[in-house]
DNA sequence: TTAGGTACTTTGTCTTGCAAGGTATTTAAA
DNA sequence: TTTAAATACCTTGCAAGACAAAGTACCTAA
């Protein structure tokens, strides 16, 4: 029911996800299962279950879109890309994690 | 459906509310509608009915304890005090924010 | 033709945030 | 004296998101 620890970390993830992907789509296209090891590689631990119903949302809202690329190494891959409208929401992304940043250091430093 | 700029504050603010409260009780007991105005103050917008359940949830867990005080302004005031299993993952939840940071930062660079 | 790897998808549950409405106490005006 | 306003705290019902777990599909090589 509680695993202290690791759920701190799963809370504090919840929000910023979103904003991690557009910030790496906005790097360069890649499809999910490569989005999923950058993420891990970064040490932001995330599962299949948890991206591609984030990505699917994502491309619903117009904040990206995708292609099918064959793969010489498997099943076909849905190459994401960010759109401008995508890019307009990082922006905002961008200003509201920098204040949430300094709301914490407000908070903790008063 | 959608407010872009606002949700986008709403979506990220989720999972660091409760780092807020504890980081604010750390400092000092305070009751719930003084703790409010401090998040506010701070540019962390909550409504009561985000607070009162949510302290209600820490206090429960054993995070913190509270006690009744009469007010000369009004009905009595429930002060809250964050209790040494609070401070335990206080802790915890400084190291996961300041992971979090890092690993936006990390994506954001590479 | 079967096993293993790669990739994408769905379902059900739990937690959280919030809008909206409700209860209770005190003080001061009408 | 009753009414209104301010201060506090609490509850209900809904929506969104994260995740575990299970499922589907494609490809390659033994």
């Amino acid at each position: 029911m509680e695993n202290s620890a690791e759920n701190v970390r799963s809370q504090m993830r919840k929000g910023v996800l979103e904003y991690c992907i557009l910030s790496i789509l906005d790097k360069k296209e890649a499809y999910a299962s490569s989005i999923l090891e950058e993420l891990k590689a970064a040490n932001m631990i995330v599962v299949e279950g948890t991206l591609y119903p984030l990505l699917i949302r994502q491309k619903n809202q117009g904040l990206l879109s995708y292609r099918w690329e064959e793969s010489t190494q498997g099943p076909p891959r849905k190459y994401y890309c960010i759109t401008d409208k995508g890019r307009q929401q990082l922006g905002e992304m961008d200003t509201a994690w920098q204040e949430i940043v300094d709301t914490i250091k407000t908070i903790k430093e008063k």
